[in-house]
DNA sequence: GTGAAAGCGCTAACAG
DNA sequence: CTGTTAGCGCTTTCAC
């Protein structure tokens, strides 16, 4: 009979079903940027995980934009998804709001909201580790780099472990934004260039975030500046082309498969019904400092050879 | 009236709508990897111009694996999606017959097979572009190098158009695969080494895609060998990594929103049934060569310098 | 145990 | 043009 049945081509309607059980099975996942390995990698493990789990999932990418990131809410809520993952949510509170209205489970992974239940690395004390490997090697003028590309209460909290730090150690924190260097326009380059060689210098920069780094080096080899010799640099994520040779980012790694395992864990808890109403739960994970090539001693004099180093021997 | 309906909070139910239309305006989009940034990066795309086109896309990652690509697509069969665009296609025939039973359209984007509409760059004159470019630089002991991550066609067309160039040069032909290298392990590296020091030796590289040539330069430079002084390399996707500095990578770069923007098309054009029985449309874009630091003529006495260049100054 | 019946929230068709 | 009605394909309930 069920052999008939599958000879015939049947082929459930998952509409219907949805429909009369009133919940799609499916999850909602919010991404702020696909095009970042990193948050790319936590889809992909997140899908795999959730479809073992046998749940559906819906993958919106939101592009950081408030207007695309409700209307991507609205229609996971059309559809009346079980419970909705925020990968590099934006804080906007509107959201989560009707998310809630809705009783729809969410869990904020990899960033933080008090609002909800979140798993996340401990930022500060990432921050802190970058901070002092740097402040180990001998740096004192130690910038952090932050940016449009890293979601707000992320880059608050990693700035925020920052200056602790530097506090901490006597020293007087200073930020900068990649932004004003994204695009390689010669005078981002020359005043970059200025802040190695000119009087305060800089000898060393955490970066709020791996992509930011590797532009960073980017930039500042593009000054003539190299990495780690006049300047050292860090990141933050641990995404694989980090690991690369000619890369060799000295970074904070974020555990991805824990995050993704945890999140899912806090989410099927809220979707079971099994804590309904237990107040917004916090899982914080430890993030590991992974020292590379891109950190060294600073230079004892500096030399910022504009015709020394890789950078000439390549262009 | 309306407002009222507004400010009770009123939200249509898709799954009720879709039940009784019969197909749920959603897109399906199956995708090998989306750890590889070509791939995530079509993903994104994809998902914004198709919710600009008012639909809801539904992404799967496939993985690479025919058991889970088959699991993906019947999922999308069940919620009854509109159309169903493949990225990086696995080749597997029943999951196209079973797509074409359910009266499902298809579209393959970036890879090619006949019984579906594609929109595919042209694989073998990317290669061939490559190929001449590193002719013309002096080499004539090129390899082609390719493996598992690439999917199936793809991997046998960039072959075959390599294989042809080759043979019109009067070339001989030969072909590695990128998957001995992938866990870097020593005798992998070691070999790596013989391959470019040895007899025939090599000295120029046609990697299958950017994430094969980048690894690949990582083993090379593990094995003591400079790229692009001791032995170039070229990639194939156009990756975003690929232009970093310290990267360089020479590349056959493919057009992705064009990619993307024509595969929607042809797709949409199909669920509108403007040519329900057309035979399988083809649309070939033409691929791009972009010569970075990657590739230079080859040694004119080989060195192979383990103790000099970037490579042993760093580690 | 098995089988019939009700109805999920919409849309489409049709009657007024 | 507006209002009513049937029914999409399933699950669940309830009667047998």
């Amino acid at each position: 009979m069920l052999e008939a049945i599958e000879a015939l081509g049947y082929r459930p309607n998952a509409l219907a079903r949805d429909l009369v059980r009133r919940r799609s099975n499916t999850l909602g996942v919010l991404v702020g940027d696909l095009a970042n390995t990193f948050y790319a990698e936590l889809v992909k493990l997140m899908e795999l995980q959730a479809s073992d789990a046998a749940f559906t999932t819906m993958v919106c990418n939101t592009n950081g934009n408030f207007a695309l990131e409700r209307a991507r809410v609205e229609t996971l809520l059309e559809r009346a998804v079980l419970g909705v993952v925020l990968l590099q949510f934006s804080g906007d509170r509107t959201v989560l709001e009707e998310l809630r209205a809705a009783r729809v489970p969410v869990v904020v992974v990899s960033c933080s909201d008090e609002r909800a239940d979140c798993v996340a690395v401990d930022d500060a004390a990432g921050m802190r580790a970058a901070v002092e490997h740097l402040h180990s090697l001998g740096h004192r003028a130690i910038a952090h780099v932050t940016g449009h590309l890293l979601e707000e209460t992320t880059r608050a909290e990693r700035f925020a472990g920052y200056e602790r730090a530097m506090r901490d150690r006597g020293l007087s924190p200073r930020l900068l934004s990649a932004d004003d260097w994204e695009h390689g326009s010669p005078e981002a380059i020359r005043s970059l260039r200025e802040l190695v060689t000119g009087p305060d210098r800089l000898t060393a920069f955490a970066a709020g975030n791996d992509v930011m780094a590797i532009r960073l080096m980017d930039a500042l080899e593009a000054a003539g500046l190299r990495v780690p010799e006049d300047v050292s640099v860090t990141g933050f994520d641990g995404i694989e082309l980090g690991a690369h040779s000619r890369i060799g980012l000295t970074t904070v790694s974020q555990p991805r498969v824990e995050l993704v395992t945890r999140g899912l864990e806090l989410l099927l808890d809220r979707i079971r019904g099994d804590s309904p109403t237990a107040a917004p739960r916090r899982v914080t994970l430890a993030p590991q400092l992974v020292v590379r090539d891109s950190t060294a001693p600073p230079p004892t004099r500096p030399s910022h050879g504009r015709a020394l180093g890789r950078q000439a021997g390549r262009e």
